[in-house]
DNA sequence: TGTACATCAGTGAACGCGCGTTCACTGATGTAC
DNA sequence: TGTACATCAGTGAACGCGCGTTCACTGATGTAC
């Protein structure tokens, strides 16, 4: 009934609430395939290795993420010119949406893996990095905008602030999970957002 | 030769090297007792099981890095009596602290436990937990005398700012390790003491 | 000071179970002529 | 339109290995009388 790559989809899905919840390697190829009612040879049609899955996983994961980051800097675009209040209103978006996302936030599969890396190949590995590369780039962007027309009330690099927003999403979400308070990471991304403010605003 | 201690403190010390590389789960006993040079029974004498381990391993972490903290806290405090140059300075230090830790940086076992949380008992889950909240409790003291002297020139929450610390190492770090770039987490530190300057600092 | 017993810090061998992976095979669908 | 072959999306059984854990035992040190 099901096509092969719907199969490879509900696959994918399991194993990322699965990773997500409890690691990569807690997570067992028997649990997924019973969870997507499969044998545990029907994965082995669609991923060579446990290995090829973790790098599909991020993959799509990355996907998702950057269509989701689009979609906001497109709303954002549309409400104002100004490339400042445009930071300013990504941000509030980002903060709403991570607030009305329990679980299963976008960063966590990159950062689950991060501290796991030992374990992974280099096509892992690579998959990762050109991950948090692309925040790097979307944001420095964003930013590099807006100090082209505001001049910066601190002298701080362009980079370290794109980055700055990655590192308070991961940081966040690693925060909310050790307290169990999943608005921690919204918070966290409004004081950012405070941040540029104060960054780059003229003072009234 | 060794006494007892010696011993449990050398499979802590290795242990603690392996998870940070490779996260828990795939660090076994065996692997860490053959570098502690005993057998798979010793390290049962030392610890009932895993889960006690992982336990000791963050109650250890964090009594560390609360030493740690204590130390640039008091080196600060020598340095003035103004509670917001206090936080400044202690920023500064640690972010010079971060940049001469090349690797294994305090922080990294909570994160890698919390992104296994589902593998671990109660109390590893408990430990982890007492591990953030006290450093909310640390931070959020320090800001909390900045904000008795100085207006903040945003309306922002204590209890968020004093977050805003442990959510920019734990996502520094998760950055570095994902870029291979060791001193981003040092930057980091520096771009959050920018934004504590702009927020409480009186305005020339 | 000597003896008896207890505790400490382990050893060595064995266990069973779960896991990732392989392999030969299969029924349904697609394509060529 | 019918037949032959190929590909797709799996099944089912078996594998071996590594892992966490257990258990009976041991030599060295500490303590009581």
């Amino acid at each position: 009934m099901a096509k092969g790559s719907d199969t490879r989809n509900r696959i994918l899905d399991i194993a990322q609430d699965a990773v997500l919840a409890k690691g990569f390697d807690a997570t067992s190829i028997e649990e997924i395939v019973a969870g997507a009612d499969i044998t545990k040879s029907g994965f082995f049609y669609h991923f060579r290795d446990k290995n090829t899955l973790a790098e599909a996983l991020i993959d799509r994961h990355v996907k998702t993420e950057d269509e989701l980051f689009d979609g906001l800097a497109a709303r954002s675009s549309a409400l104002t010119d100004d490339p400042l209040q445009k930071i300013l209103i990504f941000l509030k978006l980002l903060a709403e949406l991570l607030e009305n996302m329990p679980e299963g936030h976008p960063g966590c599969i990159v950062a689950s893996a991060v501290y796991q890396d030992r374990l992974f190949s280099n096509a892992v590995h690579a998959a990762n990095r050109r991950a948090v590369l692309g925040w790097r780039k979307r944001f420095r962007e964003m930013f590099a905008m807006a100090e082209a027309n505001y001049p910066l009330h601190d002298p701080v690099e362009i980079d370290d602030l794109a980055d700055m927003v990655s590192a308070v999403i991961e940081g966040g979400l690693v925060m909310a999970r050790g307290l169990n308070e999943p608005d921690l990471t919204a918070r966290q991304i409004l004081l950012l957002r405070s941040y540029v403010k104060l960054l780059f605003q003229p003072r009234v």
